[in-house]
DNA sequence: CTGTTAGCGCCTTCAC
DNA sequence: GTGAAGGCGCTAACAG
């Protein structure tokens, strides 16, 4: 590394970035002036405000936050754990969650968890090492250790997209057993005796389909099979599964998926076979993901909606922080879900 | 903020974090080995070591990477800036850099971008504030003073998915006027002469489709018609696109897209209004977005591999950092794409 | 191989 | 309304 001292050789070299020092040698303040008109400026007079102002435009002073984190023990981070986002279903959540974080100061760190439990570990390390003022956890956590670590860090944690019990801290979700329910309901009365269900290897999904199966064996439609495929959920998996389901010589009045991708193939499936969605088959997916209805007509689906979700988290957390409560009110919000019904109606 | 200093009161308070010195002490070593048997173990006897990590263990020590930051000078942060990440042809790339960072020890700062200029320039200070290692552009940087802001970081910046001229740093992408005319040539060669362009008003997709009007027009086919439609691209996007050209009167062999989410929006309007594609109708797409063939067999696209660009985004990055050299070797690779021909072949 | 000293850039506390 | 001293947790650089 190149020694480059000298602090007044302002020559042309790239100048190292000014500090908050920098700034208040030239603007004619102390520094913590400087601080202060950056970040509480109404405990500071207008005149030297704007000698402060002039000097940070002249200076192009970007405030080191990693200083400023040290200092104040708040990083203004907020990580948010994700299994993927190809594809996701928590596209929106994650979108509408970072650009309400982003409004109020917060920057967002995105941990990819995929379908590991190792790198979940290690992941959850190298993210608190950051000092994150708060977590989300949109994916299930696989180990123990990661449940007491997180415990352990003494930070907010907001689960969603579920209702779990046995909750870390706070929820926003809704109620994958009751989607079960609705779901095998809605199908029935639409007149439908024949299912089949198609879920990826996931945990939510199995314990949608699960309850599902159970509702559906209380309404007196007995040995519904599921297809379990593996994760990731990608278009082919859903073509798979129908020609699974199809070989086993089964005919369904109508599948149901554990998510929306899973259903885009199992339509894609359909159309190569010549099968005629909804009338020959019906097709009920999950998530609403990317407005799959403008593609695909004739997809049922469950609606969730992912973005209030992402702002409701925004909210919960944003309250927390501003709050002086040593014991805060325990938050657990049901988001609730709805059926679209696009074309399931058995046409017989 | 109740107080709760007394060290050794460890009864049952959440502890605060234990520091290195917590770690130095309970191990009995120095503050600093404790250091060196976490980051460069080479420098530290097994005895110590071991030591060290028993000690770590038994408290639970997480190093605090805001500490660490500031002394080395260094975050092992990578900015990646990205207009959105739902349904997004970057996803591909986003998920294969944040894993190759990852695995690097280094964490990735999701700047969501969005579409105005003005959000971008207060994102960029935001995240310039923590410091980068590095920062990765996905979108196109809008304002002239966010690239000064970015020039005057003196970090190491990656542009991709372009090869511009005036490139900032480094580069990894593709020619999109290539695109055009490859597109161009390749139609024309299947026999189509009646095309009309759809394109979202994004400057990169707006030059692909320049390209493709001027290499058609070298081609002989002249007065080629570009619809453009206000971001951001939805399926809709493409429904009402075809809408339009066809209430225009216009009757295309095939349209050319100027991404994969319009060109299913434009499938979908067909498959509404009882056009056959591609018998009557052929589309391209663009980006091959979440492996669009395996729903859509009848369309074709622009494939390019964005995995493999993350991946190469990476190794740029990872190399500059070990690099001693003052003035690196100036990276541009040209990824280049392919085009996917799944069903344009013009039936006379 | 290990420890000491000093300081990264900022903010808290307390004084003026 | 402003400033001076000290420390946040960690790691360079230099000794030993």
């Amino acid at each position: 590394m190149v020694k480059k001292s000298t602090k007044n050789a302002a020559h042309h070299v790239p100048a190292q970035n000014p500090t908050l020092i920098d700034v208040a040698r030239i603007a004619g303040v102390s520094p913590i002036t400087v601080s202060r008109a950056l970040n509480r400026p109404e405990l500071v007079s207008t005149a030297a405000q704007e000698k402060v102002f002039a000097a940070v435009r002249a200076t192009g002073y970007v405030p080191n936050m990693l200083a400023g984190g040290l200092a104040t023990n708040k990083s203004r981070l907020i990580a948010i754990f994700v299994p993927t986002i190809a594809n996701s279903i928590f596209a929106d959540t994650v979108q509408a969650l970072m650009d309400s974080l982003t409004a109020e100061g917060y920057q967002t760190l995105l941990g990819l968890t995929g379908y590991s439990s190792e790198r979940e570990e290690q992941l959850l390390d190298a993210i608190l090492g950051r000092r994150p003022d708060g977590i989300v956890l949109a994916g299930t956590l696989h180990t123990d250790e990661s449940r007491e670590k997180l415990c352990k860090a003494g930070i907010p944690v907001v689960e969603i997209w579920d209702l779990s019990a046995s909750p870390i801290d706070m929820q926003i979700g809704f109620s994958h057993e009751q989607v079960g329910i609705d779901v095998a309901v809605h199908l029935f009365r639409q007149g439908y005796r024949r299912f089949s269900l198609l879920s990826l290897d996931d945990a939510r999904g199995l314990r949608r389909g699960r309850s599902v199966i159970a509702e559906l064996s209380a309404l007196g439609v007995h040995d519904v099979p599921i297809e379990i495929m593996p994760a990731p959920a990608t278009l082919l998996t859903g073509r798979e599964g129908l020609a699974r389901i199809l070989a086993q010589g089964r005919s369904p009045e109508v599948i149901v998926c554990s998510s929306d991708t899973i259903a885009e193939g199992v339509l894609a499936e359909a159309a190569s076979r010549g099968i005629r969605v909804p009338q020959e088959l019906a097709v009920m997916g999950f998530g609403d993901l990317s407005s799959a209805a403008q593609v695909f007509p004739a997809l049922s689906t469950v609606r969730v909606d992912g973005a209030r979700i992402g702002l409701l988290v925004a909210q919960a957390l944003l309250v927390r922080f501003s709050g002086k409560s040593p014991d805060p009110a325990p938050v657990r919000i049901d988001t609730g879900f709805s059926i679209i019904d696009r074309a399931t109606t058995k046409l017989l």
